[in-house]
DNA sequence: CTGAAAGCGCTTACAG
DNA sequence: CTGAAAGCGCTTACAG
C-alpha cells in the first residue's frame, strides 16, 4: 500500500555565482638544466646534489640546493625511469592457492599493480609456500633474500620462522610489507590487511538487525582447514560475541560450532541437529568462505527465514546469494591489499614518498543488490 | 551467554605442490629502432606507418606493418610522452558545489585523476554552472567547446541544452563522458553513475530487515531542493517500493513525504504529525544526504527504535551514523565516478584503449562499523 | 671535485 | 616517398 503525502513546496531562487575556473597553468616545468643554468654548473653537478652521490664541494652543493629549493624543482619521473637502467624487483611470498583459495585473490590484485608500474622497471618475483609446511616457507623466504630483491611483501604465518627471515631483511635494510598476517614490533614498511574483529562486530550487528527480535539462538560456524592458521576466524568470532555484550539490550543465545572441512558429513550431522534441537536458530554466522556448505544445506532442506551471514565472494557464495539463501556476504577486498602492498613499495622505492603503515582493508557489506560491482576487481 | 559446542576434529595432511614462479622474463623490449632494422628502413618510415601518417609506399608500409606485428612491439608510452608536444586537454563542466555540496565529491576525483596523468602532458579545465540557471550550463558548454578541448566531462542536468550541445560535440569529434546523468542514445565515449533505483532497492531490504516485523509504517522522506533537478530522488523512491512490492511477503505501509530543504520547520511540522499519530514509523527512508535532518530531529526528541536510512557520507550524516541514531547510509562513490571519468578519456585518447560505455558505481553500504574505511577517498 | 657527451625510446621538423 | 638529426629530461660512465 503506497500512500502520497505532500508537504508544502516552497520555490526560492538562491543563485550562486558562476564561476569558471580554466587553470591556465602557466608555470613552465623547470628541469634540471634550469638548475644547473642558474648555479653555473653542469647538469653533472646538479644530478650529484639530487642524489647525494658527494663528490661535489660543500658550496656549490649548498648553492644548488638552494636554487632547487627556490625553484620548486620535482623530477620527470617519465625522464628518471627511461633513462635509468636501475630495475626494481619486487618478491612476493604468500600461501599457495591450493591450499587456500583465498589467495588467488590478493595475487590478483598483486599481478594487476605489477602491470602498471611494469614501465618503471618493475619486475615481480613471486613465491609461493605450502600452509601446512613451515618448512616450505623458510626455504622459499631464504630463496627470495638471496635473490637479492629490491623489496618484499610476504604473508608472515608462521611466527618464529617469520621472525627469522624478518631479521635477515633488517640486516639487509630490505624493506618488506606484511600482507593478511600482522606480527607487532617490526620494522616493516607497512601492513595491508582485514580487520577481522571489527567484520565480525559488524556482522553481528547486520545479524542482529535482521532477525526477529526477542530471545533467539544463534550460530558461529567455524569450518576448520587443519593446515592453516585460525587467527582470521577466532577473531571474526570474538567481534561478533562482543557486538551482543556491548552494544545490544537483546541477549540471543550464541552457539559456537568448529567442524572440519575436510569432512562435510559432520557439518550436516550438527546441522541436522541443531535443526531438529529445541534451539532452533535464528540465524548462523559462518565466520569464513565456507559459507556455502551451510547454504547448500538450507538449500536441501528447504530452510528459509534463517539469517545466513558469512565471508568472501567464492563463486559458491555468490550463487546463494542471489538466490537469496545467504543474505549477507561480509569481504575485505584481499585483490587490494594485494595492489595496495605493491604500490606500498613502489612509492617508497621509486616516488620515495611515505606510506601509511597500518592499512585496514575496507569492510565491505554485500548483498543481492549491490553484487554486481563488486564480483570483479577493477581498479 | 556463550555456549561452546566442539565438533569432531579430524587432521589431515593434504600437500599441494610446492611451486616457485620466478618471472625471469627474458622477453626483451623491442623498440621502433628493432623494426626499422628488421625492414631496411629509418625510423622516420616506422613512425609514419605506427600513426598512419602516410608519405609511405604500399609495400614498405605492409612490410613494416607485418614485422610489428611479428614482433609484438608495444610502444613505450614514457617516451612518447617524454618526447611529444601534444598537449591534452580534459574538460569539466559540472554543477557548482556551492548549489548542492554532494558535487565537491566527484571533482575531488576528478582532481585526484589530474593529478595522476599531468606527467602525460594532460591538462584540466574545470566550468561549474548554476543548478537554476539552465544558460550558465550553455553558456559555459560554449566556452568550453570553443577551447577546443581533447575531451569533456559533462553533467547533462538540462536535457534540451544537453542535447544541444552534445550535437556540437559529435559535429566536432569530440569525445564527451556523462557523469552522474544520463542521456539516451548519444555517443558518449562513457557514462559514470549511479544505480539511482537499485540503491533504493537495497535500502528497502535493509529497512526489511532492520524493522521488527508484522504490520507497521514506513515513510520515505524526499528533501527536495526547488533549484535541482529530482531524478535521483525518485528512481530511489521507486526502488525503495518495488522492494515491498516484489521480494517480501512482510507489506508495511509506505508513506512518501516531500519538504523542501529550504523551509526545515516543515519537515519538523510533518515529523511531529506522524510521530504523534497512529501511525508511527518502524522506519523512515531519506532519499538523499539530507538524512541529517531527521536525524536531527530523532535526536533532540530522543526517538529510538525507529530505523533511520539514507544517503552519502556528509560530516553531519557521518556523525549520527556514529552515534547510532543513522543504522545505514547508502553510499555511491561520487568521487570515483569523477576519478573514473577522467581515466576514460585517458584511455581513449592515450592509450587508444577501448572504454565500457555504462559503468554504474558499487553502491556500499555504510555502517558504525565499516565507515572508518569509507571516510577518505584514496585510490 | 666538475663538465661534456652518449643514451633511454620515442616525436618532429627538415632536407632530399 | 624516405632518412638523418635534434630534442624531450633525465642517468651514467668517462675524462680531466
Amino acid at each position: 500500500m503506497f500512500i502520497y503525502l505532500p508537504c508544502t513546496l516552497t520555490v526560492i531562487y538562491d543563485v550562486p555565482l558562476i564561476r569558471l575556473t580554466l587553470k591556465k597553468d602557466a608555470v613552465l616545468k623547470i628541469g634540471i638544466k634550469d638548475i644547473a643554468k642558474q648555479a653555473n654548473v653542469s647538469i653533472g653537478t646538479v644530478d650529484r646534489v639530487l642524489h647525494n652521490r658527494g663528490e661535489v664541494s660543500k658550496t656549490t652543493r649548498e648553492q644548488v640546493l638552494k636554487i632547487i629549493d627556490e625553484l620548486g624543482y620535482t623530477p620527470n619521473l617519465l625522464a628518471k625511469s627511461l633513462s635509468s637502467k636501475i630495475k626494481y624487483t619486487i618478491a612476493v611470498l604468500i600461501p599457495d592457492a591450493g591450499s587456500n583459495p583465498y589467495w588467488e585473490k590478493p595475487l590478483e590484485g598483486i599481478k594487476a599493480a605489477a602491470r602498471e608500474i611494469k614501465k618503471f622497471n618493475f619486475e615481480l618475483q613471486v613465491a609461493t609456500f605450502d600452509y601446512s609446511n613451515e618448512n616450505s616457507f623458510t626455504e622459499k623466504a631464504n630463496e627470495i633474500l638471496e635473490s637479492n630483491p629490491s623489496g618484499f611483501i610476504l604473508a608472515p604465518v608462521f611466527y618464529e620462522s617469520s621472525l627469522t627471515v624478518i631479521e635477515k631483511c633488517d640486516t639487509l635494510e630490505l624493506p618488506y610489507v606484511f600482507i593478511d598476517v600482522f606480527i607487532e614490533n617490526c620494522k616493516n614498511l607497512a601492513y595491508f590487511g582485514q580487520n577481522s574483529a571489527q567484520s565480525g562486530y559488524l556482522a553481528a550487528r547486520l545479524m542482529n538487525y535482521s532477525i526477529n527480535k526477542g530471545s533467539s539462538h544463534l550460530y558461529i560456524v567455524k569450518p576448520l582447514n587443519p593446515s592453516a592458521p585460525v587467527y582470521h576466524l577466532s577473531l571474526r568470532e570474538k567481534g561478533f560475541i562482543s557486538y551482543f555484550s556491548l552494544e545490544t539490550t537483546n541477549q540471543p543465545d550464541i552457539h559456537s560450532m568448529d567442524f572440519d572441512i575436510s569432512s562435510p558429513s559432520i557439518l550436516v550431522e550438527s546441522l541436522d541437529t541443531i535443526f531438529a534441537s529445541n534451539q532452533y536458530p535464528s540465524g548462523l554466522f559462518v565466520a569464513n568462505s565456507r559459507v556455502h556448505l551451510v547454504a547448500n544445506y538450507f538449500e536441501k532442506n528447504k530452510i528459509k527465514n534463517v539469517v545466513l551471514i558469512g565471508y568472501d565472494l567464492l563463486p559458491e557464495n555468490i550463487e546463494y546469494l542471489e538466490k537469496g539463501v545467504i543474505q549477507f556476504l561480509v569481504c575485505q577486498k584481499p585483490e587490494e591489499q594485494g595492489y595496495k602492498s605493491v604500490f606500498s613499495l613502489f612509492n617508497h622505492l621509486f616516488l620515495k614518498k611515505p606510506v601509511d603503515k597500518l592499512n585496514y582493508s575496507p569492510i565491505d557489506v554485500i548483498m543481492k543488490e549491490n553484487i554486481e560491482y563488486y564480483k570483479n576487481f577493477k581498479i
